[in-house]
DNA sequence: TATAAAGATACCAGACTAGTATCATTATGT
DNA sequence: ACATAATGATACTAGTCTGGTATCTTTATA
């Protein structure tokens, strides 16, 4: 019941240091010094961070990472999402039929307004606000 | 990233319709009637329920589960904590280690914050407001 | 043209999830 | 007494998720 996971986590750390460099290009060969993540498993989370826009890559030799926008508009969601799909607490189990019991249901909404507080406040964590 | 499990889910479906009969006992061919959970799955989520002290059970012919305070004092944290374990969204996952990079620990605290915020929403939860 | 970088993909071990299967124990009704 | 209907205890299993590894390809630079 964790809210983020370990790739989330090392994606914020990796994140904040390459953001400290202000639009320089990044290797992971840099990015493995400071942070102690296995270097194959950065790497895994800085390609995936590529296809979702948030990095910009380069390729070749003195290649390497920068952000593809200004911190502000990285939010932790974003990385969320990226990383542990949709933001849902709350998926009602048996989806498509009908519930067939009022208390579950009860239950279901009472998560649901619970769950609509959390992401919105996730959603106002930049990567700004954590650099 | 849910905040309830299945057997969360159905502990507290079993509990509803345990608590509409007011102190009878109910066995399970009772209720696997209403609620559509596999048999043996509903026993061992029962006895789980029956060795945290939230039912009471009796052996035997005849023999069944009733609820074991009233419906106000069992609380949805009490069950996910038989079922999920201790409520924690935010553990530090580099326990004892002094955490090596402010960025996630700045997270970590904000993701404090909205923990609180949902334990407390969720300790509001009773039985008694389900039913 | 060697080298240092990222891209792509496949693999793997362990934990967790949801559920099944079996046998032992106990109370009841006849 | 005893068949029966109930819970207690425990072990097993298939599938999925998690965290991480391994390997080979492509590309830019000095």
């Amino acid at each position: 019941m964790k809210l983020i996971n370990r790739d989330t986590d090392y994606a914020v750390r990796a994140l904040c240091v390459i953001a400290r460099e202000g639009g320089r290009l990044v290797s992971v060969t840099r990015l493995v010094k400071g942070l102690k993540i296995p270097r194959p498993f950065l790497r895994k989370i800085l390609q995936v961070l590529n296809k979702k826009g948030i990095l910009k890559s380069r390729k070749g030799k003195r290649g390497g990472f920068r952000l593809n926008f200004s911190l502000e508009k990285i939010l932790l969601t974003d990385l969320i999402e990226a990383f542990q799909g949709p933001l849902r607490l709350n998926e009602c189990i048996f989806k498509k039929k009908i519930c067939p019991d009022r208390g579950a249901c009860v239950l279901r909404m009472r998560i649901s307004a619970i769950e609509e507080y959390v992401v919105s406040e996730l959603k106002a964590i930049t990567l700004a606000s954590l650099v």
